[in-house]
RNA sequence: GCGGGUGUGGUGAAAUUGGUAGACACGCUAGACUUAGGAUCUAGUGCUUCACGGCAUGGGGGUUCGAGUCCCUUCACCCGCACCA
């Protein structure tokens, strides 16, 4: 009785989707086990033979699982929102609902061309799939649920001080008690307001405010915009400054956008990595798009161009007003700012938010006063009188004299003012600054020290503050806000050269040119903060805008790229390393003693970056600074076929919907595009056109491809609940994923944000977890074998007629090609490169091979049939084919074994040019290919369909198969001949079941050789599946198979117990033998086989003889002898005498049932 | 440049703690059988040598009675990151 596949495996498929065979249980008395795949994009061109691998292996360790008892969960589902099904629906006009549904279900596409679907395709590999807890995201089932988790990010905070998301409501009613000032939270709030102010702003502001710290928030930022896909990107989403789907450029553009603070678990998201089982590469890979570093921010005073070269001065030098006791009073200043009374920070809130049109300084120093609020550019001093003041209204009355000779008013508001009616305060403010002339509206310089004409410090961001002492320039980013500002007049003209130059060119020239040095001076310099020097100011492109501060303290001793930028620029570098070298470039090591390093002098790295930062603080120059290179996420995307924000507008105020209104469901549109007025596709939709709608408007972005991803594995815990995305006791007892199979490409995109989702949830009490997949292989990619056909291409030479009949020019793919087989096309490419050779050498081999080759070919050109050459037979002249060959890909369908079936591929249209074609072949008449191993892919003709392998082997065999290549992590070539093993395998399996047409078994006892052949097996399969190590027990299976077929077994309990670790692999052949042995139930369940190790056990073991610690010979030996007994029997072994040569051995090592060395 | 990974026959690969290198397959060679098949069975197949033997896990060195496995060093390929301060 023949093994028929089709037959069985259609009948099992039905079998395990009436009895719900794989149905979960949510309630159960055994162990629970999460597999998991990742999850797919149904696209319209289905699976290849690479996509399934590791949807075999999860497959085969949850059978495994089941077998032990597990109550195992393992689902699928398709994140079915996305842009291919987008694209297509713009190119066609059909609803992207419409054409994903196809995709999944199978059917027909606009274009007549048959789609398969990816459930069917799914369907006939026999995964075990619980379908009845597919989920899909673009389902309003699902996607309501993807809304609901935005809008508790959306109220939360991150709270720094307990580590964790909290309720923004909790946040409120602190702002509300006590303003915001002993808040820790991440946020990009930078100012303080008190209770009262805060009562007292409008809705605007303070939605404004809870902007700052809401955990997704609205905000202007600049985006990788792509003007060919209409859409924002994400960082992961780009690779190498062109979009990742399709290939478009990318350019930066400054967009209201939703925003994911995903930098707020930055820190979590590195540390927790240790707590999952995941490669290294993985990991490494997060880490590195985290990208932390440890070290400190520090702020260099900026010293005015007037004291640089001296020029433009109109006051005395001084790089701040305050005489000689400037530095003192500049760090009570600092220290004021930092403790501002409640009527300063209120006014201080207000005075920062713009509205006033002019910048505004706090605590600054003016002479040797500070005053409480300045605005330098209309040189106009504000103070704030508190009871302090009242005490010394002699003093302040000097004070304003002062001020007033500098040419500032001053104007004086008490506490009381303040707190009473800031507005009115404010329009006082107001009216005084419109009523002023502008410093900077006359090009002198009016202050004595440049302050109006920039900023006052410059931010460093470094890992290295131990080498502080290194510093003696600076260098910024060409971008940087600072440089227009600081640059004098007389470096204006280079650096704005230099900033247009850095500006055009792109990023790729910018990264391609790393070893160029290039920079400028701006003609300004900084002070440093602990040696008081001067330090020059640089502008350079390596300084990138978006890392830190966009400006780098430049250590040329220890930091390469400085001291290449020194060396370049003629800089003096000062070395700061004892007993170092730094005359051929820097010293970046961490093992010196610093030296001219004033205190921190004979101190490592280690001891000193501590000191260092201790220094900072103190100096109130700096702070211990940790610094992620991770940006926050944005969330927004100008398309149509994503899930809906939960969110509308009201007076341009953004408002979460209750959420009793979810979901927000896509509304129709007439166009899948952007509108005229650039607004994303949603926008095309009228207020009817809402199911859900509220206020002014709705949100008119849809969300990233990413939403409905980041939580998949909590829906299939509870996949119709309607009251909540995871009931908590379900999500409690499923628990993290135990095992995550999928492609290592999600590592930064994917894999980063379910981990933050996953800990925002447990964050909120959601879930008890704050890792979502315990352990996860990334399997390898399954790449393609193209083959090659090599064609020579024709052409006539000395063509002339002796007629003079006009004889018209032959276009060269008219004539029929030649084609040559690999090998002779292989000899002519690498004799061609021969230009001289040796008489003998292997060189002069293939040459006089080409040379045959040749003949052959020119004998070939003689009889072509060549239709010029019927239709002119007069012509005199010769037909010749080059002799250069040229590679073609042809469909791997139509070769076989490398052997082309050329009958069948000439009739292809797609390789007309077979047709009519010469071949050179090998002696046997078969063209043989050549080949290349590559990714899979339409252009290289090398896709290999599950489909079609299931209908010529069956599933069984290609799940096998696919296991057998090798191991699921590495990338491997597929190859179909193999396949032949495994089908002979499965056979030979079948046979041991039957004699000729019956099903044949005995019920007797086993024998012993029967049962150590299975308990091999049994050890085997168990210890290599708990290691994922798929591959080995494919061969283990074989071997145990050919043991059995050897010992011509067929034993009902050894097969049964076969069967049941076969059944992960092949499991339709398995539950068709378990049935044909007389089993009533599914074999899915049964219990696997428990290992007895004395069956293992035997008599006598061959031990390998080695002498020298090589092997000679084997001894059959009991294996109840003494090591002694063992030593003297090999000693005595005839075989050994010949090793000895009549020497007494030096050592006998014997390592029982291992092996035996002699050392002679 | 930094980080991670991989190098074993003609091919895919085994060798889990240092103990017979190449299991199991593919392919190839020869043969048997035959309802002529992509079937089944038998024998052989790392390289080299007529043979005894010698040489073999990218190269070189080391530790060890014994190394694919451990250590040092070096090369090649793949992946990720990259003037990241």
């Amino acid at each position: 009785m023949d093994y028929n596949h089709i037959e069985l495996e259609n009948k099992w498929r039905k079998f395990w989707a009436e009895n719900k065979t794989f149905a979960a249980q949510d309630n159960s008395e055994k162990p629970k086990f999460y597999a998991l795949d990742m999850f797919p994009y149904p696209s319209g061109a289905g699976l290849h033979v690479g996509h399934p691998l590791g949807y075999i292996a999860s497959d085969i360790y949850s059978r495994y699982k089941r077998h032990q008892g597990y109550n195992v969960l393992h689902p699928m589902g398709y994140d079915s929102f996305g842009l291919p099904a987008e694209q297509y629906a713009i190119q066609t006009g059909q609803h992207p609902a419409v054409t994903t549904k196809t995709n999944i279900e199978g059917g027909v596409d606009k274009a007549g061309n048959k789609i398969a679907g990816y459930r069917n395709q799914l369907d006939i590999m026999g995964f075990s799939f619980d379908w009845d807890r597919e989920v899909r995201t673009s389902d309003p089932s699902y996607y309501k649920w993807t809304q609901w988790i935005f809008k508790q990010i959306f109220n939360s905070w991150y709270n720094k001080a307990t580590n964790k998301a909290e309720d923004i409501q909790e946040l409120i009613a602190v702002f509300e008690k006590e303003g915001n000032a002993n808040v820790k939270a991440e946020t990009s709030q930078e100012t303080n307001f008190s209770a009262v102010e805060w009562s007292n702003y409008t809705d605007k502001e303070k939605s404004d405010i809870l902007m700052n710290y809401r955990l997704t928030f609205l905000s202007d930022t600049y985006v990788n915009w792509c003007p060919a896909l209409g859409t924002v990107l994400a960082n992961d989403e780009i690779k190498d400054g062109v979009s990742e789907r399709g290939g478009h450029p990318v350019e930066r553009k400054l967009m209201r956008q939703w925003s994911m603070r995903i930098t707020a678990y930055a820190n979590r998201l590195i540390q927790d990595l240790d707590t999952v089982d995941w490669s290294e590469s993985i990991k490494e890979q997060q880490k590195n798009w985290i990208g932390k570093s440890k070290g400190a921010s520090v702020k260099f005073k900026i010293l005015t161009p007037t004291l640089s070269e001296g020029k433009g001065a109109i006051y005395s030098p001084g790089y701040m007003t305050g005489g000689n006791h400037s530095h003192l009073l500049i760090e009570k200043a600092q220290a004021m700012r930092a403790n501002p009374t409640e009527a300063e920070a209120a006014l201080w809130t207000r005075l920062i938010s713009k509205q006033l049109g002019v910048k505004i300084r706090q605590q600054h120093l003016i002479e040797n006063y500070i005053v409480d609020f300045v605005c330098l550019s209309k040189k106009l001093v504000i103070e704030v009188d508190g009871e302090i003041h009242n005490q010394q209204i002699e003093e302040d009355q000097a004070r304003t004299k002062v001020l007033e000779e500098k040419g500032y008013k001053v104007i004086r508001f008490t506490n009381h003012e303040v707190i009473g009616n800031i507005d009115k305060v404010i329009t006082k403010i107001r009216s005084e600054i419109e009523g002023r002339a502008s410093i900077t509206d006359n090009k002198e310089q009016v202050l004595p020290n440049g302050e109006d004409l920039g900023g006052d410090y410059i931010e460093v961001f470094t890992t290295r503050p131990d080498t502080i002492f290194g510093v003696n320039f600076m260098v910024l980013a060409p971008e940087h806000e600072l440089v227009a500002k600081i640059t004098t007049n007389e470096y204006k003209a280079e650096v704005e050269a230099y900033q247009q130059a850095a500006k055009l060119k792109s990023e790729r020239d910018r990264q391609a040119n790393v070893k160029e040095v290039s920079g400028q001076f701006t003609g300004a310099y900084a002070l440093h903060p602990f040696t008081g020097e001067k330090v020059q100011i640089w502008i350079g492109d390596y300084v990138l805008a978006s890392y830190g501060t966009g400006a780098v303290m430049a250590v040329p001793a220890g930091d390469q790229r400085d001291w290449s930028f020194a060396k370049h620029f003629n800089i003096e570098i000062i070395n700061i390393f004892k007993d170092t070298d730094i005359s051929e470039g820097a010293y970046e090591g961490k093992d010196a003693e610093l030296i001219n390093s004033d205190f921190l002098n004979g101190l490592k790295a280690k001891k000193a970056i501590g000191a260092s930062i201790k220094a900072i603080h103190e100096k109130e120059v700096g702070k211990g600074k940790t610094q992620f290179r991770l940006r926050d996420a944005i969330f927004s995307r100008q398309r149509y076929w994503g899930e809906p924000f939960p969110i509308y507008y009201k007076d341009e105020i953004p408002y979460a919907l209750e959420d009793d209104r979810l979901p927000v469901e896509l509304p129709e549109v007439d166009k899948y595009l952007p509108t005229e007025d650039g607004e994303p596709p949603l926008a095309r939709a009228n207020k009817q056109d809402w199911k859900t709608f509220e206020g002014d408007r709705m949100e008119y972005n849809t969300m990233p491809g990413w939403a409905g991803s980041s939580w998949y594995f909590l829906r299939y815990m509870d996949p119709k609940n309607e009251t909540a995305f995871v009931a908590k006791e379900k999500a409690d007892y499923w628990n993290q994923v135990d095992l995550y199979i999928g492609g290592s490409e999600h590592a930064t995109g994917h894999l980063l944000y379910s981990r933050f989702w996953c800990k925002f949830l447990f964050d909120r009490g959601y879930i008890g977890f704050n890792e979502p997949f315990k352990k996860m292989i990334n399997q390898g990619m399954i790449l393609g074998r193209s083959s090659f056909v090599y064609t020579l291409i024709g052409s006539v030479v000395s063509l002339t007629d002796p007629e003079d009949e006009y004889i018209p020019e032959i276009p060269i793919e008219k004539a029929p090609r030649l084609f040559l087989t690999f090998e002779k096309a292989n000899v002519l490419r690498i004799a061609k490169k021969i230009k001289a050779y040796k008489v003998g050498s292997e060189e002069e081999k293939i040459v006089g091979e080409a040379q045959k080759i040749i003949e052959e070919i020119n004998i070939k050109s003689q009889s072509v049939d060549f239709e010029l050459k019927k239709k002119y037979p007069n012509r005199i002249g010769t037909f010749e084919y080059s002799t250069i060959p040229v590679a073609y890909p042809v469909d791997i369908k139509y070769v076989d074994n490398d052997v082309l079936d050329i009958e069948l591929a000439s009739n292809d249209p797609l390789f007309s040019y077979l047709k009519n074609a010469e071949f050179i072949t090998e002696e046997s008449g078969d063209y043989i290919c050549g080949h290349e191993i590559e990714k899979m892919s339409k252009s290289k003709y090398n896709i290999q369909t599950p489909d079609e392998l299931v209908e010529k082997y069956g599933a069984d065999t290609l799940r096998c198969y696919e296991m057998f290549l090798g191991p699921l992590e590495q990338a491997k070539p597929w190859d179909t001949k193999g396949i032949n093993g495994v089908s002979n395998f499965l056979r030979k399996l079948w046979r041991l079941f039957h004699q000729g047409e019956i099903f044949n078994v005995n019920e007797e006892e086993p024998s012993k050789k029967e049962l150590k052949a299975l308990h091999t097996l049994i050890k085997k399969a168990s210890d290599d599946l708990e290691r994922y190590s798929f591959n080995t027990i494919v061969s283990g299976l074989m071997i145990a198979v050919n043991e059995l077929t050897d010992l011509k077994c067929n034993n009902k309990q050894v097969l049964s117990e076969l069967l049941v670790i076969l059944s992960p692999y092949a499991p339709h052949l398995a539950e068709e033998l378990w049935s044909k042995l007389g089993n009533t139930e599914s074999i899915s369940q049964e219990p696997w086989p428990i290992f007895n190790a004395s069956f293992l056990e035997e008599d006598a073991y061959a031990y390998p003889v080695s002498f020298n610690g090589k092997m000679r010979f084997k001894l059959e030996l009991p294996t109840n002898l003494s090591k002694e007994d063992i030593e003297k029997e090999v000693l005595a072994a005839e075989q050994s005498a010949k090793y000895l040569d009549g020497k007494a051995p030096k050592k006998v090592i014997v390592v029982p049932k291992k092996i035996v060395n002699i050392v002679v």
